[in-house]
DNA sequence: AATTAATTTGCATAATTATGCATAAACATG
DNA sequence: CATGTTTATGCATAATTATGCAAATTAATT
């Protein structure tokens, strides 16, 4: 039954994203929300996973919901800057990399020394980064480069 | 059976010194723990406490531990948000958010939430919030849907 | 290649948490 | 002060999450 240690870095990725943008509820949803992206998996993996990965629960208007926390595996996210990436997305003229609660500042301080691969400038939030090309032609470029860097897919 | 508002303030104020000071496992641990202190109360109380104090548990080496949340008790409600908004505007690749002063986090935060109503992301300052679009043809349906969400024309 | 060790997963279920409902105390109103 | 309303609470239980164990696969070792 064991799996490949790939297949649980990306199960994990999946997670991480679908918990940074949508609103969990629960892990029975977390279940379907897996399946829609066509990771199959278990409401008791998912709990051991949520574990590993620091997500807390916490109380909203709607409900309990799942987030990442800042403060959860800290110690692991130390070391690699990949690991506090959740996901880079672009439009026609910008790159945004979401990152964990409070990481931002530190991801984009990393990018900004990268030299040479196209970007002019970035904004760090809290856990959000805009990366701004030299040129909007870049911006395949750029996304390529980062994830070369940082070794992710 | 109601009690006294006082109590209520009383029982919040011991539980949230308890979860700060000690490692609270769960919830029939607390009930102990506030018996000890003199302040008698149920698990079905506490977890509403906990709720209402926006408690989280999160997962530690030890195992499951409830903390204080770092956001707190401000609690993202529809109707504050949209109060704590001044304008909004756009030009061609952006949208941008004028908040009361040290509001944006609280907004941009409350917007990521919002899922599916296009934007890629967003980040906050003091008082400014960029949102951007998932692509720049939607940056008029996002600022609709922005103020339907909240209500405001 | 064969064997052994290590690890992940699912199942079943235990453990824990959340909540509908009824009730009673506090609060409000006249 | 009497009466009505609101709200917090406990009980019982539903809902959800965590976990022991066995099976299965990968990884390691010979």
């Amino acid at each position: 039954m064991k799996k490949k240690v790939e297949d649980i870095h990306k199960r994990h990725s999946v997670l991480k994203e679908i918990i940074s943008t949508d609103e969990i509820f629960n892990q029975t949803q977390l279940v379907k929300s897996l399946k829609q992206k066509g990771i199959k998996s278990t409401q008791a993996t998912l709990s051991r996973d949520l574990s590993e990965l620091g997500v807390v629960r916490v109380p909203t208007a709607n409900g309990l919901v799942y987030k990442l926390s800042a403060t959860g595996d800290e110690i692991t996210l130390k070391y690699r800057v990949a690991e506090e990436i959740i996901s880079i997305h672009k439009n026609e003229t910008l790159i945004v990399i979401k990152t964990y609660p409070g990481r931002a500042q530190g991801v984009a301080v990393f990018l900004d020394r990268q030299s040479d691969i196209g970007i002019l400038g970035t904004i760090g939030g809290d856990d959000t980064i805009i990366v701004i090309p030299q040129s909007i032609k870049k911006i395949k470029k750029i996304i390529e480069q980062i994830k070369i860097t940082l070794g992710i897919n």
